[in-house]
RNA sequence: GGGGGGGUGGCAGAGUGGUCAAAUGCAACGGACUGUAACUCCGUCCGGGAAACCGUACACUGGUUCGAAUCCAGUCCCCCCCA
């Protein structure tokens, strides 16, 4: 890719490297300095939020409406009713329409916070290829549709081939998904306009089917541009950590503990996902990203500080810096720990059991864990070892709020109701 | 429809009558080191119990046996080959 986009939006891309392969780069730069550009990603609705393996594609429709261009946050609230085969092994699972639905909102939630929604040329739009797809007929569609699709071309995609060569299988519905994925581009392109489909690598089949279909049936030529798949520098899939996932919403993950994933991003990547995370100017990140030794945390820092900023807003990310400093630097009570309130009735008269109290907190997964996290000296209690697993907490401690620790780095507050 | 192979812990994958809560690797967690990084090293990694120990578990249901993940029968599911 030796093209030098003319465009603001496609030159942020590329220098920011959000880019991986693209249609037809030169096309596509000249349609977007001809005038607005409605673009779309899909999102699947298989959970009631998104989580950080999406960012990377919010923060691209992001830029595309900071430089003048239409964002179309397509749900697939249909397809989730088959579910897309790429990347996975294993059928996944069909959901409910009112589950389907209640996602969708949760993600809009998200959506909200990094774009504008409305009517305007550049506001965004967030259409569910339920309305669509819901209520076609089979007959028609395969007639209409079905006869563009040979067999022989599908099984050379990759979310076809790689199951059929691990010997998964691949049933039919599933099979089906791209034929309706490329249906869902031409509808767009039909209902906004849309010129643009982009999203991760791993879309690159679907895309480029949308956009043939796009020029049968529409007569329009359509472009497609997908992000590279975004790994840490340790070639594990970006996205979870210890805890789960990293979800952008805050009610499924506190403030605090978004920013210390950021935080605990690792040398190697720090420069990378400033550029490709935060809208500071690419300079500044590559300046960032190139500090060495310890050094380097104070770049780590302001990207945590950013890219919180941008999912849960300024006074979020300052108040978890403090947190981050309290709790580190002086090995301090931060207020913005993750805080978990118990009920008077989860205390006996002689109190609760650390074990429980861990478990309870929600910093280990059962009483067996909590024991071993106490047998290996990891357990803290408002910065004190536990040493005896069968410690009992009193009432009065925990109505002060006591502050738990998991190890070093993870902590929660504890106080009782009322 | 016929023939063959297989279903084991988060994943991968050993184990073919007692010594199996089940090798090994990955992931994860705690500790040491450090910079809240990476690397390396040590430890842990089904549930309950302070512990001795107990309970559940090797697709499901029954059976054989003093004893089963391992043998037998049936059921469900998956894969391969042939038609």
């Amino acid at each position: 890719m030796t093209y030098k986009p003319k465009s603001e939006f496609l030159h942020e891309m590329q220098t920011r490297g959000f880019l991986s392969d693209c249609t037809d780069l030169e096309g596509l730069d000249e349609a977007l300095l001809n005038g607005v550009v409605p673009a779309y990603i899909g999102f699947d609705a298989t959970a009631d939020s998104l989580h950080v393996g999406s960012l990377i594609q919010i923060m691209m429709l992001r830029w595309l409406q900071k430089t003048g261009h239409k964002p179309i946050t397509l749900m697939g609230g249909g397809t989730t009713k088959i579910g897309d085969p790429s990347g996975k092994d294993e059928s996944r699972q069909l959901l409910t329409a009112e589950k389907i639905n209640e996602n969708i909102a949760g993600i809009r939630k998200v959506f909200d916070k990094y774009l504008t929604f409305g009517e305007g040329p550049t506001d965004a739009v967030q259409p569910n290829n339920a309305e669509w797809l819901d209520n076609l007929n089979y007959i028609d569609f395969l007639r209409d549709y079905g006869r563009h699709f040979t067999i022989n071309r599908m099984l050379t995609f990759d979310s076809v081939k790689l199951r059929l060569e691990r010997e998964q299988p691949l049933t039919f519905l599933e099979f089906n998904y791209m034929l309706l994925q490329a249906y869902d581009y031409m509808e767009l392109n039909k209902r906004f306009g849309c010129l643009l489909q982009m999203g991760g690598s791993d879309q690159w089949g679907n895309i480029v089917n949308g956009i043939d279909l796009t020029r049968r049936i529409n007569r329009q030529t359509v472009f497609g541009l997908t992000t590279p798949l975004l790994t840490k520098s340790d070639g594990s899939k970006m996205g979870k950590s210890a805890s789960g996932a990293i979800w952008l919403n805050e009610d499924k993950l506190s403030a605090y503990e978004f920013w210390q994933f950021w935080r605990n991003t690792s040398d190697a990547d720090t420069g990378k996902f400033l550029k490709l995370f935060t809208e500071l100017p690419v300079a500044e990140c590559e300046r960032l990203g190139a500090l060495e030794g310890a050094e380097i945390n104070a770049a780590k820092i302001i990207l945590a500080n950013e890219v919180t900023t941008l999912a849960h807003g300024a006074e979020a990310a300052k108040a978890a810096e403090a947190t981050a400093r309290e709790v580190f630097e002086k090995g301090g009570v931060g207020d913005d720990l993750p805080t978990v309130t118990l009920a008077a009735s989860d205390l006996s008269d002689a109190g609760i059991s650390v074990v429980q109290l861990f478990v309870k907190a929600g910093l280990v997964k059962s009483g067996k864990e909590a024991k071993r996290l106490i047998a290996e000296g990891g357990a803290k209690l408002d910065d004190v070892a536990v040493k005896d697993a069968g410690t009992m907490v009193s009432g009065e401690a925990i109505a002060a709020t006591i502050k738990l620790s998991a190890g070093k780095k993870r902590h929660a507050l504890v106080k009782i109701e009322g």
